[in-house]
DNA sequence: ATTCTCACA
DNA sequence: TGTGAGGA
């Protein structure tokens, strides 16, 4: 298929799509011509990519998780990677709960008024 | 109508 | 982290 639709069926931008082929967050393409030629492995790595972006993950965090091995998608790696992101994501609710401790803080230093 | 590259923010 | 312009 071409990146049209590719598109469609990822819900990403044609031009995301290129993007992330350029910085090498999915492999380069073999083309028919000029057109690069797109198959369900890509999909599901433009989908793994789209779902990091809705967790907050940046695209230079997925820098070298998605890699090939032997044409195949290496998910190992990538579960690796999104239990990294899981623990990341433990931390923050940490972090937020210290945050409220000291507004809770703030409160009682207030509250004399 | 679709995809391409290049320039740019 | 992408978009807009302009051409094949």
């Amino acid at each position: 298929m071409y990146i049209g639709e590719a598109a469609k069926r990822t819900g990403l931008s044609i031009k995301a799509i290129r993007f992330y082929e350029e910085i090498g967050l999915i492999r380069q393409l073999e083309r028919v011509g000029r057109y690069r030629l797109y198959k369900e492995a890509d999909i599901e790595v433009l989908l793994l990519i789209k779902e990091a972006k809705a967790l907050g993950v940046g695209l230079s965090q997925l820098q070298g998780v998605i890699q090939y091995n032997e044409g195949q998608i290496d998910w190992s790696t990538i579960k690796v990677f999104l239990h990294g992101i899981r623990q990341q994501l433990t931390q923050q609710i940490e972090d937020v709960q210290q945050k409220i401790a000291s507004l809770d803080i703030c409160y009682e230093q207030i509250k004399p008024s």
